[in-house]
DNA sequence: CTGTAAACGAGACGGTACGTCAAGTCTTACC
DNA sequence: GGTAAGACTTGACGTACCGTCTCGTTTACAG
C-alpha cells in the first residue's frame, strides 16, 4: 500500500500553469524556477522533487497544453490539414519550441524527454496520414517534413501558409 | 590616424586556438570565457574587447578551422561528393554545431552571425552544385537537404554514409 | 477524560535513544530531526508533537543519560570528589554540552530548559557540598566554579585532573 | 609585483559597516550574507571571497568596532577600571558576543578566530593590570574573571555594577 | 626622445540563477 | 487521537558564470 502523504495534484497543476504563463509572458530564458515557484505559491523544493530542472518542467507544461487540444477525428485526417494544423501550433509556440530544443542540446535527459514527448508524437501523426504510401517512402516524407519544420523554427523563419504550400509541393514530388 | 597600441595578432590567434582546444576537450558548455583566457594566457577583457561573448568566439574559432580546409577544386563539384564532404565535416564538429545553434536560439546577435558564417555558405555550396536545375527546384532541394542535416544534428542522429544515400534518394525524387 | 490513543512510551524511548546515538556518532549539528525519526522508525511529526525541536530533544536525551547515573550516596559528598565526577561527566559529554549551550543562545525556550535541566541541578550539587560555608561565600564559590567549567567547555580546553587541581586551589583561596 | 585589480578598500569597509549595522538592528541570526551584500551594495561573492562565512565577517566587523575605542592610557590602568570598562563593552555587545561564541561551537575556524581576536586580547588586558601578582596567581585571576564574564554572557545575566563588585570581591580573596 | 593613447594580463567587482539543505507543518491511511 | 510516511512551504546557503571595472605594464606612433 502507498504510505505517506500523497502527491498534491493541485500543486502539480499550479506549477505547470505558472510555468506556462510565465514562459508565455516573459520568454523561456527570462523565467527561473524560483519565479515559477513564487507564482504557483509553491516551494522551489517541490519543483525539484518532481522535475530535474526548468527544461523538463516547461516541456511538461507545454506537452499538457498540446494534449488539451485533442485530435478527436475518428477518420484519418488528410496530410495537408494535419500539416496546416501542425504549423499553426508550432508557429504559436515557436519561441518555446526553439528554447526547448536549444536547451536539450545541453542536457541529455531533456533531449530524450523532448523527443519522446514532442518530436516522436508529431512524427507519428504525420505517419498516420501517409498510411497509403510504401513504408520506405513514408519515412522519407516524415523526415523531410519534420526536417523542414524544425529547420524553419531554428532559423526563426515563418511557418506560414506559403511554407505549407512549399512543403506540400516537395512531398508531392517524392 | 589610429593611435595607441595596435591589436596583437598573436593574442588573437592564441585565444582562438585556446577556445577551439578547450571546446574539443571539454565540450562547449563546460568551457567558460575565463577558462579560455587562462589557457590563452590572455585577460578576460581582451576577449570581451573583440568578441561579444563565448558563442561568437567559438563560432570564429571553428569558422577558421573550417576555412583552413579550403575548397580548391576549380571545377564544379558533384552534389553527392559535396554532400559527403558536408556530412563528414558536420559529423566531426557535431557537438560544436549543436551547441552553437542552440546558443543562437537565446542570442539574436549570435543567430545572425551563425547564419552568415555557417548556414548561408554551406547553402551556397549546395546551390553551386545544382546550377543545372530550375531556380525554384534549386531552393527546394537546398532547403530539404539542409533541413535534413540540421534536424539530424539537433536530434543527435548519425550523419553517416547511410544518411547520405538516404538524402540523395530524396533529392533524386524531386 | 483523555480520549484517543495514549502516548506510546516505547516510541518516546526509541526517539530518545536514536537522538543520543546519532549525536554521539555524527555530532550535534550533523544530525537532523528527520535523521532521528528515521533511526527511531518514527515520524517527524511525532517528534515535533512532544518536543519543540532538535535542541530540546537532545537535551532530554542526555538528561536521561545523566540521570541514569544517580547520586546514591546518602552522606554529603566532598567538594573535591563532586568536582572530579562533575568534570568527568562534562568531559565525556563535552561536544553535546557545547552544542546545547550554543544552540540555546539562539533559542530562548531551549535556554530556559538548559538552565533548569542541566545548569541549575549541577549548581545545586555543588552548593550541597558547601553547606559549611557562609551563604554569600557559597554563591561566590559556585559561580566561580561553574564559570570556570563552562568557559573551559566553550573554549574547548580539557577538563582534566590538572584543571580540577587548579579549580580547587582557587576555591581554597576564597 | 602585485598584479590585477587591487582589493577595493571602500567595498571592504562598506561590507563591515553593513554587517555591523544589520546585526545591531536585527540581531545576528536574522541577518544573512545576502542582506549584508545588499546593504553594502556589494555582491555576495565578494563577501565569500574575503570571509569564510557570516560568523567571521561579523567577528571582523565588531573587532574593528572594538579597536576603534583604543586604550590610549600610557599608564597601567587599575584592575577595577579595566573590569568596569570590560563589562560595559561586553554588556553593550552582549547579543553579538553570545551569538559569535555560540556559532564558534559549530565552526572550528571561527572558534580559532574568536579566541585570537576577542578572547585572548581581553585576557591580555587583564593580565596587564596584574603585573604585580605572582605569575601563577595571575593566571588564576584571569581565568576566574573571564570565566565569570563569559558564563554571565552565556546565561544571559546582567554584567552590571553589582556584578563588577562581586567579581572584584572574588579577586581580592585570591 | 618623449608623450599619448590604446592594448594587454590579472583579478576584483556587482549581479543573478542555480540546486541543495534543514526546519517545521500538513495530509494521507492505519491503528 | 496517536502514529509512520512523506509531501509541502519557506528561506538561507554557498557556488558558478557573466560581463564590467580598475590597476600597472607594454607597445606603437606623433610630435
Amino acid at each position: 500500500m502507498r504510505t505517506g502523504r500523497p502527491r498534491d495534484e493541485k500543486v502539480r497543476l499550479a506549477i505547470l500553469r505558472a510555468a506556462q504563463e510565465l514562459v508565455l509572458e516573459k520568454g523561456y530564458s527570462a523565467v527561473t524556477t524560483a519565479d515559477v515557484a513564487k507564482r504557483a505559491a509553491a516551494g522551489k523544493q517541490t519543483i525539484y522533487r518532481w522535475w530535474p530542472g526548468k527544461g523538463a518542467l516547461v516541456l511538461d507544461a507545454f506537452s499538457e497544453w498540446v494534449s488539451q487540444a485533442p485530435r478527436m477525428s475518428r477518420r484519418k485526417p488528410s496530410l495537408s490539414s494535419t500539416l496546416v494544423e501542425f504549423c499553426r501550433g508550432a508557429s504559436e509556440a515557436a519561441p518555446v519550441l526553439r528554447a526547448l530544443m536549444a536547451e536539450a542540446q545541453f542536457d541529455e535527459d531533456l533531449h530524450r524527454r523532448l523527443i519522446a514527448q514532442l518530436v516522436r508524437p508529431r512524427g507519428d501523426e504525420l505517419r498516420a496520414c501517409l498510411a497509403d504510401r510504401r513504408p520506405a517512402d513514408r519515412e522519407l516524407v516524415v523526415n523531410v517534413l519534420s526536417g523542414l519544420v524544425w529547420q524553419r523554427l531554428m532559423l526563426n523563419e515563418p511557418l506560414d501558409a506559403r511554407f505549407v504550400r512549399f512543403a506540400l509541393r516537395v512531398v508531392q514530388r517524392i
